[in-house]
DNA sequence: ATGGCCCATCATAGCGCTACGATGATCCGC
DNA sequence: GCGGATCATCGTAGCGCTATGATGGGCCAT
């Protein structure tokens, strides 16, 4: 009845039983504790030598392989960082993330990656997802969030970093540059170029704040400077180049002796300079075209882009850097918390 | 003595003890049990009417947010599939990535991304840690891995998804298709607009399999046809714009009346065609231009680009597909587990 | 009525690891 | 030579959840 249950659980009670090495086995072929091993691997250095050459002999025949999702648990806090961006097709975040992972794969961190596809509510259950793995931060881009997802991400007490933008005051901390310092350095240029009649061309500027306030600080800028003319035109779809020919005959249109273009993105850049190419108008001579982001392309195309330079890479470098020291227990504060990676105007052939 | 140590655990011995909302918060709230509750999020059918809505009410009025690690280290399998690629700052894989993710999200699978930066080693430590996380899947890209991975990903039991390549036996599943295939298209129509003096142009071929694969495709197919000379040239860097430029200088130098060239990636073709343009060399007229991914660029551009498209985001939607078969119980058997997502020719003005 | 079935619900035993405090062993200074 | 500090190591209680089999109430066929 009752008396042998405790002996034999009855039934095929246990559970799997998987025959997974733990590091339970590993410490008995070590012969030391379990904990011993699990301090091992934490902190090599607070382990006997000796000890430490018999665990790695044993972790090593045992083929044995942490889990994390245990050690996770046990910790409270996982060895993961959820990144979210707008969208990875994009080559700004690409080479900001390729980054990142690099730089956070060096400390045994791996990236969770998630599309909010500039949806505010898209974002808001991405970081509701990633804060069920207990993350050890949170990298999001830009400023603009829900209210949900601030307060989701403050009663965390996970570390935040808000990247490619800067400004507003950031959840936890900031990694960027202010855009609508772009956009005025972009009209600063083809002022400089004695352009008058200006365009901003920019694409998804209705949901992508970052292009909308390069938009209004070159539209500020430019409207402070001896002009004739100063317009800022959207496409609702993509940044493609396909959107940059598009645009460009609207603003052609729409534009009397337009004579100086800014691009939210190389991309429109590109689609814009053949669209000149294929209408026979000369650039720089007749029009004079800035870009931004610095894409493989622009200094090959004909003629050499001019275009400011964000630094992908350093965002992601700076991002890394900011969390990794959250970890280690350096939690920045202050000003430490907000990184300007500024921007590089690079004058080419286009201007 | 020891006679309160069992009411009170001596010292501040009790573990962190958050004040976490808990399953079992919402369970008490609900007037259920915890295992109602788990049941409830897993297979609401299963629970009556009644209690699921009681169960509904107290998970929102508690903002309760399940816990992913603990959810997986009970089951013994995370709601995450690992996704490896060489990098994520190639368009052809940030296409599949993106749409991947996507697709995996509609499921409540999030994506742990890694770089192997086309390194079988780096590749095989980066399928080690995305073991130790229990992945629902794992979707790697190309077949050519270490025997050491393939032993990992066989012995896991995890399915596994190869993308971007077809042709050898895979681990578990694929879906691609056939680089050599690729290339022999390309020699084909060059050969089809009687082009006689033909070189391959690609970059990091030495690492890259599939531009290797596509290579010696091309070559084979066109030493087969009545041609004068075929030859295949390697740049040992990035598939940029710019090594684009460089190896188009070098073709025109290795061989003469050279009047067929294709390219590994888009991106090289774009290079080339704005060196020519450099060069005054007319396209297609003195040298007919194939390209390869069908880039953003590449329909826009002057003369537009004549490219195979592989079609990274079908890949994509198959590779998920898969996956959610997998996961669901219906694991593909025979044929279904190998999946040709071809290629096709867009003949454009470059050829 | 009565037995057997089915369905919704529940109690409980882990999943594999880490953090905490405890335990000896070793070492130092006076 | 002894008390206290230092160091490596250990025992164990959870972390929050899921899977498993058990339980009990309602329902149907007899």
């Amino acid at each position: 009845m009752d008396a042998d249950s405790s002996l034999q659980p009855r039934g095929t009670r246990k559970r799997r039983k998987m025959q997974r090495v733990t590091m339970m086995d590993v410490a008995k072929l070590a012969a030391v504790s379990p904990s011993t091993v699990s301090l091992y691997l934490r902190k090599p250095a607070a382990v006997s030598p000796a000890a430490g050459q018999e665990i790695a002999r044993a972790i090593s025949t045992l083929g044995y392989v942490p889990n994390l999702v245990a050690g996770g648990l046990a910790a409270a806090s996982s060895k993961v960082v959820s990144i979210i961006v707008p969208s990875i097709r994009n080559a700004f975040f690409a080479e900001t993330v390729s980054t990142l992972q690099s730089e956070l794969a060096t400390e045994g961190l791996q990236v969770l990656l998630g599309h909010s596809e500039y949806g505010e509510d898209q974002e808001e259950a991405l970081v509701r997802t990633a804060l069920s793995w207990a993350p050890a931060a949170v990298v999001l881009t830009g400023l603009s969030h829900s209210t949900e997802t601030r307060k989701l991400l403050q009663a965390s007490g996970v570390p935040v970093v808000e990247m490619w933008e800067l400004g507003a005051r950031p959840i936890d901390m900031a990694v960027g540059f202010s855009h609508p310092q772009v956009g005025a350095s972009a009209a600063r240029h083809l002022l400089s170029k004695n352009r008058r009649s200006l365009t901003f061309i920019g694409a998804r500027m209705q949901e992508d704040h970052r292009a909308a306030k390069r938009a209004s600080g070159f539209a500020e800028t430019a409207r402070a400077g001896e002009i004739l003319s100063c317009e800022v035109i959207n496409h609702p779809g993509a940044a493609t180049v396909e959107a940059g020919s598009l645009l460009l005959n609207r603003a052609l249109q729409q534009i009397p002796k337009l004579d100086g273009i800014a691009c939210s993105n190389d991309l429109i850049a590109l689609g814009a300079l053949f669209e000149c190419q294929r209408q026979g108008i000369t650039v720089p001579d007749d029009i004079a075209l800035v870009g931004f982001g610095d894409l493989d392309f622009s200094a090959s195309c004909i003629p050499s882009l001019t275009t400011i330079r964000p630094s992908g890479d350093l965002i992601g470098k700076e991002v890394a850097r900011l969390i990794l020291s959250s970890i280690h227990g350096e939690r920045p504060e202050g000003d430490a918390r907000i990184i300007d990676t500024g921007h590089v105007l690079i004058e080419r052939r286009s201007t």
